[in-house]
DNA sequence: CCTTTTTTCTATAGATCTATAGATTTCGCT
DNA sequence: AGCGAAATCTATAGATCTATAGAAAAAAGG
């Protein structure tokens, strides 16, 4: 097999989860048939099992594309140095822009994942846990730092972001109109300041 | 028709519901079969169709179970007469207690709802709208009355409360051992306070 | 241009799913 | 006990879905 053959699979082998993660986000697993998803790449069904061994397969590299450079993207917020407010904000625009940007992948890893067997998932868990375990550093360090209370609940916290983002993102999806910076200043000023009137 | 006849007609079409949303709840919509809902009921995949003209149906009737006392819960939560705060807590209580009752129908509500035709959604729409706006209301109240900062976004006040709840009442609903309690007073504080220094 | 490899297609086996029709059992009531 | 109504069952039509096998087409490479 030559580079060039080897490239051009991989190409289109990157088509093929793309098209999948857009099928699986609008009808969701169960209610995707592989017909669907060859469909929307320009082959016939059959053809289809030339990129995936099985259904499930394409569900499980759909969810890694989706979650892995979201963590990456994480690692590198993590590892950055800049004060915990600026970190945070990065969070939170990251997250909302994948989301904004479509990327469809991201929101069947959320929706769909589970509907993985055990085996299947291991490599997901490892990386959406170090998604929030890189979160929570940013926590726990800030609070050290005295940036943020001490009696703060890291993983609380982490679980919380992931959650209020997942949730707007999945507004934002649904709202071409909604004003993306907007809604990311104010989901990081809920996170910081809460809407009590003491602050902010 | 005697009235025992249709009151046990309408027990057992409770029943199916709650079977449905347990089925639904487990495997999503598209993954649950109606022999998977027919035998969690005690029956033959064909006798189901005497309580649910369609599968699709039954999923709407589900929906609408789900939502129905949550939203009622809401209305008499607005309508009390108690400071901001506890009106937060109270929502947030009641969100995810329900959660923790294992609520099998709101979670296949807010899951599932859009595999549902716009004709059959409308009910639902109407009452989950119902259900945010009165939790709008609460907040511009509280802004009014200055118990909130003027400033506040009130819709995205509400959808940010429904989103907190809905990811902490998955995760609820995941780790049995996760002390409710503690959950609702980390949110309420989350909601009020944020997690800088500055308060608490 | 001809051979080999890669890619896609057609056709289909085998399973499963929804919904319906008609038979059968169970229940309510007198 | 026995009649009418309600509830459930069996059986099946008709559609669809996954995965595979083998033929055909397209591309690569000398």
């Amino acid at each position: 097999m030559t580079t060039s053959t080897r490239n051009r699979y991989e190409h289109k082998h990157q088509a093929a989860i793309r098209a999948a993660a857009s099928v699986f986000a609008e009808n969701g697993y169960h209610g995707s048939s592989t017909r669907d998803i060859a469909e929307r790449l320009g082959i016939k069904q059959g053809s289809l099992y030339y990129y995936f061994r099985s259904k499930e397969d394409a569900l499980s590299e759909v969810c890694l594309y989706g979650v892995q450079d979201y963590a990456e993207r994480m690692q590198s917020i993590a590892a950055s140095d800049q004060p915990f407010r600026a970190k945070l904000t990065a969070t939170v625009t990251s997250h909302l822009t994948k989301y904004r940007e479509k990327n469809e992948a991201l929101r069947v890893y959320n929706a769909e994942r589970l509907y993985l067997p055990a085996s299947k998932r291991e490599k997901l868990y490892e990386l959406g846990s170090g998604y929030r375990q890189q979160l929570e550093k940013i926590f726990s360090d800030a609070a050290e730092s005295g940036e943020l209370r001490r009696s703060i609940d890291c993983h609380f916290a982490a679980q919380a972001v992931i959650g209020l983002c997942n949730a707007w993102g999945e507004l934002i999806v649904r709202d071409p109109d909604l004003d993306l910076a907007e809604v990311i200043e104010k989901c990081v000023d809920l996170l910081l300041n809460g809407f009590s009137k003491t602050n902010g």
